[in-house]
RNA sequence: GGUGUCGUGGCCGAGUGGCUAGGCAGUGGUCUGCAACACCAUCUACAGCGGUUCGAAUCCGCUCGACACCUCCA
């Protein structure tokens, strides 16, 4: 008996957040793909939290380019700011934040955006293709308001504009995406919103009139103001993908309401469903809380990488954090630790161990004990399977045995086999997990000629030590040497070592 | 209050009706002058109660617990 997988062939499964089904994936035009994922608003340093939606979406992009798409990968960054309390004052949140620090607004975008992408580099995510601006498209952002007032989905109060959402669910459905209903919401809204400017609680604002204070403002047919944050996602999507286009992605706290306003603005300007896809990243957690800056539950990437947190033990390379994230489906919530990081550095290691065997490894006339090409169909279905990447590690891990026995010489491997594991390695480790091996010397604070020969000599005078049988002399350069995090690794063909 | 997700071995974390994921830790072994490192082997868990079924961690119901969204959030 032959097992049947979940989903033998090649097709690649995702799962959608709008039906709550795994489908077969389809692009509207076949061989190219739309993919629009929300990015940050630009006011703080990134946390990990953000990072990890960053990442999700990272492997996403680098398997359908893999398997051969031409992906279009569009991330805003929010520098607009968003209405910080949508109803009554409506401040903006990177203008607040400006007043406090006595900057420029675009001071402070610049500073985090420079930030975000520094951070996202380390985590060795690819740039998207296009990396539009919230503020370099407040024009689209008015026409399209235009638009929707047109079609008689927004009304005009005291120079704001809000969308219509009671109008809109009699010719179409609000809540399609977060399975809530009109009526429920209504029913359940607690507060009377006395003094808004809004018809209903729900209606949401596509234009704010800026109070004086207010700093970040553009003229508009309504008044000076502001966008509302819902419609630079849907204006920028639009732009650049289309008014139908394949993959939305974001976090799962932005279901409800930013994506469920995205689908309302882009059926209520353009008559059409924007998007045929969309896909929500899970919560990484800190002490079983969502990480969220606002409650100072977080830990911030730079933290990770020096160490110097009290909530680690040790520093982490980007690379090892990033692993971690993966051994996690990214539709599950993933809780933070010091002991999850280091199983997964440990894992990580061996993973790594290995793969630098590859190249040493010599072939044979057949292979005896492992099937590679059964092994790497194991791996692409576990990515299509919704990008299962821990599935994908598992399998890695087999093969990781079975490349230590091949080290032994307990095991041998075909020619033609050979590369296609070191094939299927590269592709699947590297191109499409994005991971970079960060134990190796190239690292910025790697070795250097002179110290590498110097570590040389200190071996090979252990090894006369040892031969003397003068351990109290090997063991001291032994123990000093990995005191300053070199440990030295004796095996049978000598001794080698590693930076720590 | 409404909506939804989830509860898996010491820890992390996959899996959705029968075929013991994987990582880390632990244990046993190989290697070693002793170690460390590395490698091999091993450890049979699915919140509780009831139901459906030949068979349930997986489906259904209830109970308990946790989290998320309903306000800015990745």
């Amino acid at each position: 008996m032959t097992p049947v997988p979940l989903y033998s062939s090649q097709e690649l499964h995702i799962y959608n957040s709008l039906k709550g089904e795994k489908e077969v994936f389809t692009p509207i035009t076949e061989g190219y793909i739309g993919m629009y994922v929300c990015g940050p608003t630009v006011y703080s340093n990134v946390h990990l939290g953000n990072c990890r939606t960053f990442i999700s979406f990272d492997l996403v992009f680098r398997y359908l380019k893999h398997l051969g798409y031409k992906v279009r990968y569009v991330r805003n960054i929010t520098d607009a700011g968003h209405l910080e309390n949508d109803g009554d004052i409506g401040e903006d949140k990177v203008a607040k934040k400006a007043r406090l620090e006595q900057l420029e607004p675009m001071e402070i975008v610049q500073r985090y955006t420079v930030d975000f992408h520094n951070i996202l580099s380390q985590f060795n995510t690819i740039p998207p293709s296009i990396e539009p601006t919230a503020t370099g498209h407040i024009i689209e952002q008015i026409e399209i308001i235009k638009t929707i007032i047109e079609n008689g989905f927004a009304y005009v109060t005291n120079g704001s504009v809000y969308f219509d959402v009671k109008k809109f669910n009699e010719t179409h459905n609000y809540g399609k995406l977060s399975g809530r209903n009109l009526e429920d919401m209504i029913a359940n809204t607690r507060e009377l919103a006395a003094q808004s400017d809004k018809k209903n609680p729900q209606d949401f604002a596509l234009w704010k009139k800026a109070d004086p204070e207010h700093i970040m403002r553009w003229p508009s047919p309504w008044s000076d103001g502001f966008p509302g944050w819902h419609l630079e996602c849907t204006v920028m999507s639009t732009k650049y993908l289309g008014e139908e286009f394949d993959i939305h992605g974001g976090g799962m706290d932005l279901k409800f309401p930013h994506h469920e306003c995205e689908i309302a603005q882009g059926e209520a300007a353009c008559g059409k469903t924007p998007v045929n896809y969309w896909m929500h990243a899970n919560m990484l957690t800190l002490n079983g809380k969502k990480m969220s800056k606002s409650t100072g539950n977080t830990i911030e990437p730079v933290e990770i990488f020096t160490g110097d947190t009290d909530k680690l033990n040790k520093a982490f390379a980007p690379s090892v954090a990033r692993f971690f994230m993966l051994q996690a489906h990214y539709r599950s919530i993933l809780d933070f630790s010091n002991n999850a990081l280091e199983a997964s550095e440990k894992g990580f290691n061996r993973l790594m161990e290995a793969i630098k065997a590859l190249p040493q490894l010599t072939a044979s006339n057949e292979t005896k004990g492992f099937d590679i090409p059964a092994w790497r169909q194991l791996c692409y279905d576990a990515m299509n399977d919704d990008f299962n990447s821990p599935i994908l590690i598992a399998h890695l891990f087999d093969v990781v045995k079975f490349i230590n026995t091949l080290k032994e010489g307990k095991a041998t491997i075909s020619t033609s086999d050979l590369t296609l594991l070191q094939k299927t390695i590269n592709d699947l480790v590297f191109d499409v997990l994005g991971l970079t091996d960060s134990t190796s010397a190239n690292s910025g604070d790697g070795m250097t000629d002179k110290l590498s020969g110097t570590v040389e000599l200190l071996i090979k005078l252990r090894a006369e030590a040892r031969i003397n049988k003068d351990f109290a002399t090997s063991d001291k350069i032994r123990d000093e040497l990995l005191a300053l995090g070199i440990q030295l690794k004796d095996g049978r063909d000598g001794t080698g070592y590693t930076l720590n």
